[in-house]
DNA sequence: ATACCATCCGTACCATAGTACGGAGTCAAG
DNA sequence: CTTGACTCCGTACTATGGTACGGATGGTAT
């Protein structure tokens, strides 16, 4: 039974208090609103909450949104593999989309760049290339 | 003399009409605000104005914020060819670091996805490499 | 038992790039 | 000369992922 403050839970994933508490709002993380009235009022954490919290962490690392965590924190529970597998597929597919379009941008810019300092002649081909068509 | 209303202006460059006077508000396109009194309500754009939007949206597809187009516009007028290809040069590195990211993501939740489409054996793989370290 | 720090909680605020809304004014056609 | 479309303008709201603030209460050390 080790247990945590939410100070405690937050260090252990490395994130603030107020973001703690900023999951609970969004459902990630058991909000300890539903206090009875003879306890008091401070919760304490416990190893599965420091689990989940990591679990969050990770899968944003992944370019999972928040809602999608949230989605995956319930398939955690039901298991459902089919779904699991999908998600992890459009996220790729996003992941891809994204990376494409980054790549187009550097590659036009690395080009313009270039242009731009192999001389000093004429208008600037960076701010050219913005101008006209 | 070809005088467009705001609406043929968002049109030309493809962007709405609260768009053009979000920009306008952001300072990269010219405010109409200042009016003489003498002159009706309603300002009229010219080429120079469409060129200026175009401007700001193929900036915006190489990857610049608006602050950073808006220094662009300026450099525009001063033509410091040493400071635009400053600015090229960061918005690459910026834009290698993200890809960077986005392609360490898409490499491990690749894996992933075939490991689970591998096997119905055991915990699901995506699901439990964000469980515990 | 009192100081003092941590926790609880609602609420407001940050950046970014818009989008929506409501009221008032303007302009051209019928 | 009224209708209807368009414009002007300020203000508020959207999404995303937090961050900050202030007052009330809890838990602990002295």
């Amino acid at each position: 039974m080790t247990a945590h403050t939410i100070s405690q839970l937050a260090r252990s994933a490395d994130v603030g208090v107020e973001t703690v508490r900023y999951y609970q709002r969004r459902g990630l993380l058991a909000d300890p609103r539903p206090r009875r009235s003879g306890t008091a009022g401070i919760r304490h954490y416990d190893a599965e909450d420091v689990r989940r919290l990591r679990f969050i962490r990770r899968a944003q690392h992944a370019g999972f949104s928040l809602d999608e965590i949230a989605e995956l924190l319930r398939l955690d529970s039901s298991g459902d593999r089919p779904r699991a597998r999908e998600m992890a597929r459009s996220r790729i597919a996003a992941l891809d989309a994204q990376i494409a379009v980054l790549q187009r941008a550097r590659q036009s810019l690395a080009r313009l760049a270039r242009e731009c300092a192999a001389s000093d002649q004429g208008p600037c081909p960076i701010i050219a290339s913005f101008e006209d068509h």
